[in-house]
DNA sequence: GAAGTGATTTCGTCTATACGAAATTATCGA
DNA sequence: TCGATAATTTCGTATAGACGAAATCACTTC
């Protein structure tokens, strides 16, 4: 007899439709916080009305990918988690790859991996990934969830919680608006980069910190993109 | 001044649905034969219900898209023959960079193609073909539309209608079934192969060609899937 | 504990796309 | 010219996903 084995994700019977991707990627990020996920939250995030928020939400919960409780929010059950997280995986190799091979500049990967993680087989995917030497991290340093689901989890300190007079290491950027992406670019603030923390100013005021020998002063909504892991 | 320039396929204002590039792409390819595409033909080709074609076909034609005369046919107007040439053009880039830089399997690259051609950017795709050495033909040899919507339209005949005792060159072979493309490999029936067909048994029988030096025997059905170019 | 405020849900409605059943039109053969 | 048959359209209806307006709930503040 074969030994007891876990029961690997399997593809759902019926696909999930785009939107309801989009609801579970939302629900895990703002999970991460430790909060479940709330309607305003989730409305904002998707720049959708809080009516239509709740709506999607009752259904997702009937369909056994959420657990909501009226007016306090929703989570991810396993299975809505299993989902959620393969479509981060297509998302985040699809940036990889997009951005490696084919040149798409980085500010722009996550609009276009946004629409092709709906419509690319878990196959073509899987092939990115090997062709890429399956990577750990997409470009921005957030992490790849592995097929079977296992993702790295680690919530690092972001730039405007960091304590002052520490050195790290820049761990990811937030990839969601390009805008920023960019800005951050100019100002070495990659992943990778290494970062001393000399000052921050009272009531939510711009930091200064050496990035690459150079000194800069950054707001903290420009702050709060950027996760750092102190170096040792 | 400037000279006058004809002025260059732009994208739409609203971007067409997925459902809507299918459509506009089934009537392209049905129109090709000369006649306009009628409903039962769209019907079949997308499989869906002939009402849901007669009723997409309506709003369609509304939209300027289409010319339909109820109870005759569709025909693309030049903005609908636009649109249709746009997802050609991604679909086939897709199905070569597929192919070529993915290896994805020759008969599965239409399928994955059909998806992601709604989701790819233009500029993705100029990216991709530019990879590929910006390719005239796809895997299949259909020819691969110009970003301005430039293609090339001859008409080849199939094997089915080739005459016997001349000798030809393969030009393309239908993507649509992978089964029928799995076939036509194993025969060595492939863009780029000579042919010389020797026989056609009477009544749409079985036809009698020589591939690459071995003698096959080829039904008519699968005879329709292939292209040849009379040589020289 | 009552009131107010902000978050959330409910309700009625809209659009796009699809369906089956029934009605209509075109065409071919007698 | 008259049916018969096949193709097509019309009609009523369904589903997913979205919206605004109005109702409801939860939490803070007095």
């Amino acid at each position: 007899m074969t030994p007891a084995r876990r029961t690997a994700p399997v593809a759902p019977v019926t696909p999930l439709t785009a939107p309801v991707e989009d609801y579970l990627k939302a629900i895990y990020d703002l999970e991460q916080g430790g909060d479940p996920a709330t309607t305003n939250a989730l409305a904002e995030r998707l720049t959708l009305a809080p009516a239509s928020v709740s709506g999607m939400v009752r259904r997702l919960a009937s369909q056994g990918l959420l657990e909501h409780e009226p007016y306090r929010g929703a989570r991810l059950t396993a299975d809505g988690r299993i989902a959620a997280l393969r479509t981060l995986r297509r998302h985040r190799v699809l940036e990889s790859y997009l951005a490696t091979v084919l040149g798409v500049p980085w500010d722009d990967v996550h609009a276009e991996a946004e629409q092709l993680e709906h419509a690319a087989s878990d196959t073509l995917i899987d092939r990115m990934a090997r062709a890429l030497g399956d990577p750990l991290f997409d470009p921005h340093g957030a992490p790849i969830p592995t097929r079977d689901g296992v993702v790295d989890e680690t919530r690092h300190r972001t730039l405007a919680d960091f304590p002052v007079g520490t050195r790290g290491t820049v761990m990811s950027v937030s990839d969601k608006d390009p805008v920023m992406l960019r800005y951050l670019g100019e100002l070495e603030l990659r992943p990778g980069a290494m970062v001393h923390v000399q000052a921050r100013a009272p009531y939510d005021g711009p930091i200064d910190v050496m990035v690459g020998g150079v000194l800069r002063q950054i707001g903290p909504v420009a702050a709060r993109a950027v996760r750092i892991a102190a170096a040792l």
